[in-house]
DNA sequence: TCTTCTTATTAATATAATGTTAATAACAGA
DNA sequence: TCTGTTATTAACATTATATTAATAAGAAGA
């Protein structure tokens, strides 16, 4: 027998949310940057690499195992975009970074201690600004991409000491069976974190072919040489000269300034053209 | 002063969920398809019409305004996708319907009933397949978009008697304030169902042109004029027929029936070729 | 100073994709 | 048969993209 209720007001007095089975949330972010890194001494060509941001884990569950940064949402005082946030700057000391939505896990068994949902975030970081990483168990992990006809079928992250090996296929396998045992695989980083990677480096790729999100990693003046291989280290792949320009020829302003000292022909640099909506 | 733990299993022996706050979650839905309605009574030509299920809201909070369809996450039992699904069902008598995650919405102040967190869900079917509304709160409305540049800048809902306006403008703005104030606005569905609206609509646009997503809301066998039509209401413009075909022409495989008796020159039917990776 | 190395930048051309017009096809109904 | 209607495609115009190759210009060493 049901009480009828003759406002909202007097609905919301009787309501109580204890009444009902909850659940936590967290907020788990795949922080991603490009920088130059010296590959080859005996050359003066440097090369760059896509990194991303992982954490040795403290405490059980998963305790020493690696996976993203991520925490709790407090329900009482924050947004999960909030909650990202925070755990950016506990991990970065930085709090203007691009973050983006990325996707809601939610298989049931995923967190071992109780009904955890996860929600990913994407953030993309300019490696320039960051200056001191606050957490010692924070480490950044190059990031080495295996594709087959423009699809990733493997990912290889190594800090110089370690290497995880993301299985994709697997991965992908267990993905569409919704449930995720955690238990039975023997997984390459906590949680399903391995998941969360997968789909953030694809998205990142997707979205710098319709977005500008590529300047979110860029300082303010850049070479053209220096942007397109930003864009060929997220695409994977070489891009040709004049086929670059065009794309991007729009999306940047020419300055008067330019990158001398590098042992060729100096470069002009550019900015990032906002766009005026 | 903490304890230490010496396993994974100890641990979790000890921890309890209940010794943090915890949220509820939903899971909200956006079902869209495209049907022919007779638009004009003088002339043969039909005109296809997208179209959304709302339902209208029983109890508080927002008693008696329409909203999307969806229910309470049981963090027990279910995955969001699947409690996805048990609404679809519930609602529509179905249960293989193409379902896609589309955004976790979690202003703090949302629902006025506690921190609930939703999970939307773009839900996309062929109208044929539909007999009949289970639900009586349940109604189809008809979507029109106002567009600027590409953008939807405006949407309106109908169902023949009432027509439902969303002020995308207004929504955007308070989009980007991170904060949704649920008493201050006189909003048009219930709870942020018109964020989602705005959302699913856009996705569905961009998504229509790299993937295959749209043979989920037609029959078996269509002809490519029918495909069109529902490019166009999804678009919101006028295709040219050669280029459409081009775009297409991998997609679909053309079949030995045909559509004959309606007053002009019959079209082949065609099935979706589905991709073989 | 001159030569070589390297990357920057763009001109010029070839190829492919897309946009557009217009022709022809084929059925229903007057 | 003629008209209205949509289906289908050929043919051409335009634009975008891919590719090659030329030229530019500083650094470093002979």
């Amino acid at each position: 027998m049901e009480k009828v209720y003759k406002s909202e007001e007097e609905f919301l007095k009787d309501y109580n949310a204890k009444d009902f089975d909850q659940l936590s949330m967290t907020a788990d972010i795949l922080l991603i940057s490009v920088s130059s890194e010296e590959v080859n001494n005996y050359r003066k060509n440097s090369k760059k690499m896509m990194s991303i941001l992982l954490v040795k884990r403290d405490d059980y569950p998963f305790k020493d195992k690696w996976c993203l940064p991520g925490g709790f949402l407090n329900p009482n005082t924050e947004t999960l975009e909030e909650c990202a946030k925070r755990v950016l700057k506990r991990e970065t000391n930085l709090s203007n970074i691009y973050l983006e939505q990325l996707y809601t896990y939610d298989a049931i068994d995923r967190d071992p201690r109780t009904r955890v949902v996860s929600t990913s975030f994407i953030a993309l970081v300019d490696k320039n600004r960051l200056t001191e990483m606050i957490n010692p168990n924070a480490c950044w992990f190059d990031v080495i991409l295996f594709e087959e006809k423009d699809n990733i079928v493997d990912i290889s992250l190594t800090n110089g000491v370690e290497t995880i090996n993301l299985s994709i296929k697997k991965v992908l396998r267990e993905k569409t069976t919704d449930r995720y045992s955690f238990k039975a695989r023997k997984k390459t980083l906590a949680f399903d974190h391995d998941l969360v990677v997968l789909a953030g480096l694809e998205r990142l790729k997707n979205k710098l072919n319709y977005t500008d999100i590529v300047f979110n990693m860029m300082p303010e003046y850049f070479t053209l040489g220096e942007l397109q291989q930003v864009y060929e280290v997220i695409l994977n792949k070489k891009l040709l000269d004049p086929a670059f320009r065009r794309i991007i020829k729009d999306k940047v302003v020419k300055t008067d300034k330019m990158r001398t000292g590098e042992g060729h022909r100096p470069s002009v640099l550019f900015k990032y053209r906002k766009k005026n909506d």
